[in-house]
RNA sequence: GCGAAAGUGGCGGAAUUGGCAGACGCACCAGACUUAGGAUCUGGCGGGGAAACCCGUGGGGGUUCAAGUCCCCCCUUUCGCACCA
């Protein structure tokens, strides 16, 4: 009667695969509350690691706790199949993209299947195949239609090991998300974006109604999001009067002048007064500053090394320029390099001067290396006295420092010098001075006010401005969905019409390393008639990002045959919101905030009614192995192929819910995995001996009340479980209690103080405790029972409060808080019985002689203690 | 630097609400059994001590009859963010 899970679950798994519809959702005219679980869909790199095993264990154990507790669960699994990783195997193999793809996911879905999950494979998703690709084009073509996609010219991160361009949100650290080791360069590229900026606010706003997610993915996406409130002002630009392009000579001499200013401006730290014979230029500059209440402290303007004005003032002077490409240099290097914060400060004045429409003052404006152009303006006013860079920098470069708010809690400040030691002071809890008429407002006040008097007279405004931008999608691969667009002499950008969707992916192609989308190289791909004129186009030859495929796949699988449309609205109306979502963090930003952004375009565009995707969102731990994230130059990778065989998928994937709580790490110990089959091993050999036997017992005896009451608690726990916390490790540890002490019983029950009732009724809701964690086992057991139908539908166990509830309990008695001695009295115990009981215990009195007591601490069901002196 | 989470036996972890610290499992030790197995069963297993008992949840302080749990300070680890004006 030995476990041997490789002869049962094969078994299990080539039945379960014979019946489609074993895992399918039942019409939503059946009744039942509708349950749709997910977990996110893997690329098909050809082999699940430990981490997918995890991620669908959760999964899999949920789905089947809401199909036992009576709901119309759908429960289903695709591929996320386009990528560089099939065009890498391409060239090194010679194996077709293609080829290669749809066998890798053969083989994990064998070993899905062999794992025992229960999907419903009638529903499969596989992204790289046209029938659903057309329906990314199609996508695009709509959200082209309503201006949401749109072409520009752009410095992109371009990852050189890719050879394509990468979105913002795959650049980690300056690095490549999928080459740790490759530094993301800085391009201009034309390029196709879509504008999720559209939705930044209501990206931002939606995250506080979504309460079924992890605080810490929220906290990320806000940050990523990044909303800062503000004002953009705008500063007349001053210039050293003799505008028109000089001649060698004179340019010398201007920037002869320019030095000499600068020289002034250096000696007497004054250089707001240092103007001479400035005039006003015609041209602007806006700044963007959240501190808008500190512009009377401005008292230098700081510009970008890439702002178009610079580009003006250094086209006049060569000095200039040259500082300025260092500038730049720098600042591209930190980039590169990731760390941006990190860099040196530099900068440099241009000689010209900004005119700050509040009081007219003329300040100098620079060029510094920590400002970034595509962030807000590209140009800020400095205010050493309130911000910190802005104080290191004018330290660094002599400039002068000027305050303009005076922290309410000021007492300390009797002089310049302490006001100094103080600085640079950035609390918003202060009042203003030296700020003319803005005079001692609160810096809240000031803000809304300057606001507001800037905008009245025409020089700025408030404003709001997001660190999110806009999702640059082309990508110069062959791998992806094509971009379904045309270039025409005559019109110009034209969508490819509707009827002439998918725009197909050319099968036979030559995958190389150089350069540029291989799809250009294809004539017959790239040649094209314009739907408008009729006369020749060029089509787009760059492909679309993969997370463009993901981000709307899950609405896919409501209706996944559909031809006519991407999905059926009336039967993803019914299906969605998801009702859990589980998946590996790493995707807290990338996939899941591009995936809400798609779901709010849907929904703008009647498709859909719900406005976020997922109602709850679960973020698994990382599974470890010594450590250290399993990786093959580690040499720590463990195989589930490997587990599964030695162990079984029941073991394997018990063993993944019971090392630990399913959102923290998990350290794979493979001794664990032995432990767990161990016990599969007792549950089984236990079940088979009492399978059938009934020895004719009817009596119940303390024994079979105990069973009982465990039987009844330990069903409380797990389904409590479910409902909250999660924590399957403890539900498993809970089963294991109740076998333990089955096991325990075993001569109790030979010696008939076992009804056959009650072991018949404990073996069949132990083997429905065990079907969401060890499919396989339970599924033969329930077999070995009796059980009718499929275990799947069978109802899960009702728990007994009366017959959970203890009838004794063990109350510990403790002396000025040590524990002394424990007490076993009838449950429910009032403290009367408590007080005398603990005072007449032996142990007790003897620790208490000699003292008195002075106080008695009851806590019914709990303890007592007692205090003496 | 900012923010979040975590720190408990040799190891993974338990202790939703302040109430017997170490459930369950691994490893280890002792024993039983034997068709000698990657088997099964029984018992032991935080530290000190012969015992009574004492000590013990990263460190230090505090609140409380009672603290792994609450409060204050500090340390370590992991993760996210980081010139964002």
């Amino acid at each position: 009667m030995r476990y041997t899970p490789s002869e049962i679950e094969p078994r299990w798994s080539e039945r379960w695969a014979a019946q489609a519809d074993l895992y399918g959702a039942d019409p939503q005219s059946s009744g039942k509350p509708k349950y749709y679980v997910l977990e996110m869909l893997p690329y098909p790199s050809g082999q699940l690691h430990m981490g997918h095993v995890r991620n669908y264990s959760i999964g899999d154990a949920l789905a089947r706790f809401m199909w036992m507790r009576g709901h119309n669960v759908l429960h289903p699994m695709g591929w996320d199949a386009f990528g560089l990783p099939a065009e890498n195997a391409a060239l090194k193999n010679n194996t077709p993209p293609r080829e290669w793809t749809l066998k890798n996911i053969a083989a994990m879905k064998r070993q899905m299947q062999r794992l025992g999950l229960a999907y419903d494979w009638r529903n499969e998703v596989t992204t790289c195949l046209p029938e659903y690709y057309r329906w990314n084009q199609w996508f695009f073509v709509r959200m082209f239609e309503r201006g949401l996609a749109y072409r520009k010219k752009s410095k992109v991160n371009w990852c050189p090991e890719c050879a394509t361009v990468l979105a913002n949100e795959q650049v980690i650290d300056g690095r490549c998300w999928r080459h740790e080791d490759t530094l993301v360069e800085q391009r201009d590229l034309e390029q196709w974006f879509l504008r999720i900026t559209n939705y930044a606010q209501e990206l931002l706003d939606g995250l506080e109604k979504l309460n079924g997610w992890p605080e810490k993915v929220r906290t990320m996406q806000r940050n990523w999001i990044g909303r800062s409130e503000g004002a953009e002002v705008e500063f007349a630009v001053a210039s050293v009067a003799d505008q028109d392009p000089p001649p060698e000579t004179a340019r010398e001499r201007l920037e002869e002048r320019i030095e000499d200013a600068l020289e002034k401006f250096r000696a007497g730290r004054k250089v707001l007064a240092a103007t001479e014979d400035v005039e006003l230029t015609g041209d602007k500059v806006a700044v963007f500053t959240t501190r808008i209440d500190t512009i009377y402290g401005a008292t230098s303007v700081q510009l970008a090394p890439e702002h178009p004005l610079v580009k003006k003032f250094a086209a006049n002077n060569r000095k200039l320029a040259g500082d300025v490409a260092a500038l730049l240099d720098q600042q591209k290097q930190a980039r590169e390099a990731g760390d941006v914060g990190a860099i040196e400060k530099h900068g440099v004045f241009t000689g010209h001067y900004a005119v700050n429409p509040f009081n007219n003052e003329r300040l100098p404006i620079w060029v510094a290396n920590y400002i970034l152009l595509d962030y807000g303006t590209g140009a800020i006013m400095s205010v050493p006295a309130h911000d910190e860079r802005d104080y290191e920098f004018a330290k660094k470069y002599g400039l002068e420092i000027r305050i303009v708010v005076l922290p309410r809690r000021a007492d300390a400040i009797h002089s310049e010098e302490d006001h100094d030691s103080l600085l640079p002071y950035t609390t918003e809890d202060s009042l203003l001075i030296n700020s003319g008429q803005f005079n001692t407002l609160s810096n809240e006040e000031a803000q809304r006010r300057m606001a507001q008097f800037a905008e009245e007279d025409g020089f700025g405004k408030a404003t709001v401005t997001y660190r999110l931008k806009d999702w640059g999608i082309s990508r110069q691969r062959y791998w992806g969905t094509p971009i379904p667009m045309l270039y025409c002499e005559k019109d110009g950008i034209v969508a490819v019409p509707d009827e002439q969707l998918p725009v197909l992916l050319p099968e036979n192609i030559a995958i190389t390393q150089q350069g540029g989308s291989p799809l250009g190289r294809l004539p017959d791909f790239v040649n094209a008639t314009c739907p408008k004129c009729g006369g020749p186009a060029r089509r787009e030859t760059d492909t679309m990002d993969t997370f463009v495929d993901s981000s709307w796949y899950f609405y896919r699988y409501t209706s996944a045959r559909n031809d006519k449309a991407p999905f059926d609205s009336a039967t993803a109306g019914y299906w969605f919101p998801i009702d859990q979502y589980i998946g590996g963090v790493e995707h807290a930003i990338l996939h899941l905030i591009y995936s809400r952004f798609w779901t709010k375009v849907m929904r703008d565009m009647g498709l859909i009614k719900n406005d976020e995707p997922a109602e709850r969102l679960f973020t698994q731990g990382m599974v470890i192995k010594n450590g250290a994230k399993m990786s093959k130059s580690k040499g720590n990778v463990v195989s589930p192929d490997d587990m599964i065989e030695r162990y079984g998928a029941d073991a394997t994937r018990a063993y993944a819910l019971f090392a630990a709580p399913p959102d923290r790490d998990l350290d794979w110990q493979e001794d664990g995995v032995a432990g767990v089959s161990r016990f599969l091993g007792r549950v089984y050999r236990f079940a088979m001996r009492h399978a059938k036997g009934a020895n004719g017992a009817t009596e119940a005896t303390a024994t079979s009340q105990a069973l009982q009451r465990k039987l009844h608690q330990t069903i409380r726990k797990i389904t409590e479980d479910f409902g909250g916390r999660w924590h399957f490790n403890t539900s498993i540890a809970a089963i294991m209690e109740l076998v333990n002490e089955l096991t325990a019983a075993e001569s109790a029950i030979a010696a008939g103080e076992v009804p056959d009732a009650v072991l018949a009724a404990t073996l069949r809701d132990l083997v429905l405790l065990l079907a969401p964690f060890a499919p396989y086992l339970a599924a033969e057991l329930w077999e070995q029972i009796g059980g009718e139908g499929d275990l799947l539908r069978a109802p899960w166990p009702k728990f007994d409060e009366a017959l959970a509830r203890e009838d004794e309990v063990e109350i510990p008695v403790q002396v000025n808080g040590k524990l002394r001695s424990v007490l076993r009295v009838p449950a429910g115990a009032g403290e009367s019985v408590l007080r005398e009981a603990a005072l007449a215990d032996e142990k007790v009195r003897a620790s208490t002689a000699g003292k008195t007591v002075v106080k008695v601490i009851l806590v019914p069901g709990k303890l007592v203690n007692l205090v003496v002196k």
